[in-house]
DNA sequence: GTAATCAGTGCAAACGTTTGCCCGCAAACG
DNA sequence: CGTTTGCGGGCAAACGTTTGCACTGATTAC
């Protein structure tokens, strides 16, 4: 009934649970004889001994266990990411702990306090970014940390994020290339990095391309599929709205898709949208959804991989990563009728 | 540097650990001076004293986690559970385990494996299902479990499912009373709990109504989009193929829809489909589609609800929980033009 | 006035491992 | 033959908690 332990198995083979341990922890150099050895091996197969894993980490200070921190587990992105995270955990003998922070700062430094005691022996983390006090906590005691998707300017992290202001901004050109000179740019919470990013991209090429920066063309709100409702919905009782937007987050995606549906226009005819970042059915629908996509697989394998230099040689150093997103050309964008010349620009 | 510990408050205070232990425990009946307690509390706050959980856990056999296991984190389905599976356990003061076994029957045993051995209290588990002998083990040691989804008729088990049998079958009705006669049945693999129920359903429906049952009507794969995809282009290459078709799967659905568009049919006017389960992102689709959808939230509170009376109470029982899935009617079924004349049947 | 109660706290064992140290013995060495 | 070497394995401490028990001094009960 109780589960076997060492001693179990050190009493019926009649030698001491130190011996048991060497054996199955087999440690070079192993200087116990076949015959013991054989027989140790033998009884705990049979007894399927599997060993505690608490009483192991409370003695070694390891628990092999890492611990991944998001905020909203059914998001396809984070979720992608989680599960090649997963992927490489189940590789290198690590047990991952996942944990939804449901963009709630106070629930977020409840987890990681929780990670911590629990003797996680590191954590990846893409912060709620209200509050970065326990973040940078940890990061001063040098505990194994990775930050992915939102990093912080205020302090150096462990890092892997997207090039977001650079495909922003190739994006915005691309609009203007096929004649959009009204483009909008919405997003959820203003204040994430890969927003701030993305806005910085915007604002820069609008601004290197000669179009005009309306600030009423580009909204924010929270992170919910209504705000991007209300947003898109403003966005359309403009006088003269933009032709093109640039929609930032997937779920705010969702509630501009349906704003523009029960407004009564149609994609891409009487607006272009591009959305930020891929979703799985956007290739799938009707109307294919032209997207950013960012390269989850590559996040999570290089977040991963980072900790997992950290964890084994016990030294973080604080390196950002940033991996490129591609854009996924395909139907919600149209061609503008009349072509402006901003030929020169763009060869640029 | 080194986690503050009990023996470094009890120090400090110059008391026991072990009466710092109760002051911070709190038990019934707390037996110490306001003196001594107020002390011990100010100098834990003051050091921000966090309790080692595994050592904890080791001491008393309770770590105050719960597994769960689910089969394919990235499926909007079952990263809808884990959400409020987590949020359960956040409110409950449990840590969530959450690991993906990637429909992969070796990797789900050794995630079993490794949750018991790393003490958590209970495990909540959509199996992949093509092997039961770790779960019945479990089962019999009384171990606090929980199966969600896809459950086993081999012995009995705590359980909530979906009703997909009966649900299955109003379906096909709803269908034939649109005048639809030639109705198909797709899916990924067909030894899934919910599959051989959707399919029973469907079955039985097709005969109760009197329509033509052809096994070549039914398609069945693995959990993959392309699976999918392959299953519908084989049935639309089928010189009769049917009018409407029921797709078990989000994954499948996926691929089906690709299928069709790719074939340059047009939804719901050449071919009529209906998904199992709902997608977040159905509803705003150019054509809605129409789904029966699982209520997610009511799974997961009752799965969380049985395993935590299994962990306080010691006992497992066997129940079964089903709860009701719904229809979701929207664009992507059309009425046949000509009626056939069920109606007789379909009052019943 | 003595015995029983009780508040307040210390002591030590225990949970299941791991690991540094030591010890006995036999072989090898000089 | 005495000493070193090395193999095989036992001993006990330690990781940080929790908890039953014992002990002291004071209060209450009779």
């Amino acid at each position: 009934m109780a589960p076997v332990t060492l001693k179990d198995i050190a009493r019926i083979c009649n030698v001491h649970p130190s011996t048991v341990s060497r054996v199955l922890r087999e440690r070079e150099p192993l200087k116990i004889s076949k015959n013991t050895r054989d027989k140790i091996l033998e009884i705990a197969k049979q007894l399927n001994y599997q060993p505690d894993q608490t009483a192991r980490a409370l003695r070694t200070r390891k628990s092999y266990t890492v611990g991944l921190i998001i905020p909203n587990i059914s998001s396809p992105y984070f979720s992608g990411i989680a599960k090649v995270i997963d992927e490489r955990c189940g590789e290198t003998g690590y047990t991952l702990i996942i944990s939804d922070s449901n963009e709630n700062q106070d629930k977020e430094i409840r987890i990681v306090n929780d990670l911590v005691s629990r003797g996680v022996d590191g954590i990846i983390i893409a912060p709620v970014q209200e509050s970065d006090k326990h973040i940078r906590e940890l990061v001063e005691k040098k505990y194994p940390l990775v930050v992915i998707d939102r990093c912080f300017n205020r302090f150096k992290t462990n890092s892997v994020i997207s090039n977001d202001e650079e495909t922003t901004y190739k994006t915005v050109k691309y609009l203007a290339g096929l004649g959009h000179r009204l483009i909008g740019f919405i997003s959820g919470r203003p204040n994430l990095y890969p927003v701030m990013k993305r806005l910085a991209g915007y604002e820069k090429a609008i601004n290197d391309l000669g179009l005009p920066l309306k600030k009423e063309f580009v909204l924010k709100g929270t992170q919910s599929i209504e705000s991007g409702y209300q947003s898109f919905n403003d966005l359309l009782s403009l006088p003269d709205f933009p032709t093109a937007i640039l929609i930032s987050g997937t779920i705010i995606t969702l509630g501009s898709i349906k704003a523009i549906i029960d407004n009564g226009y149609k994609i891409p005819q009487d607006i272009s949208i591009i959305g930020f970042t891929d979703i799985p059915y956007a290739q799938y629908l009707s109307i294919p959804l032209t997207t950013v996509s960012h390269k989850i697989g590559d996040i999570g394998r290089e977040a991963f991989k980072m900790l997992l230099h950290g964890m084994i040689s016990g030294v973080m150093e604080s390196d950002k990563i940033v991996v490129e997103s591609v854009m996924n050309i395909r139907k919600s964008v149209a061609e503008m009728v009349e072509k402006p010349t901003l030929t020169t620009i763009l060869d640029a």
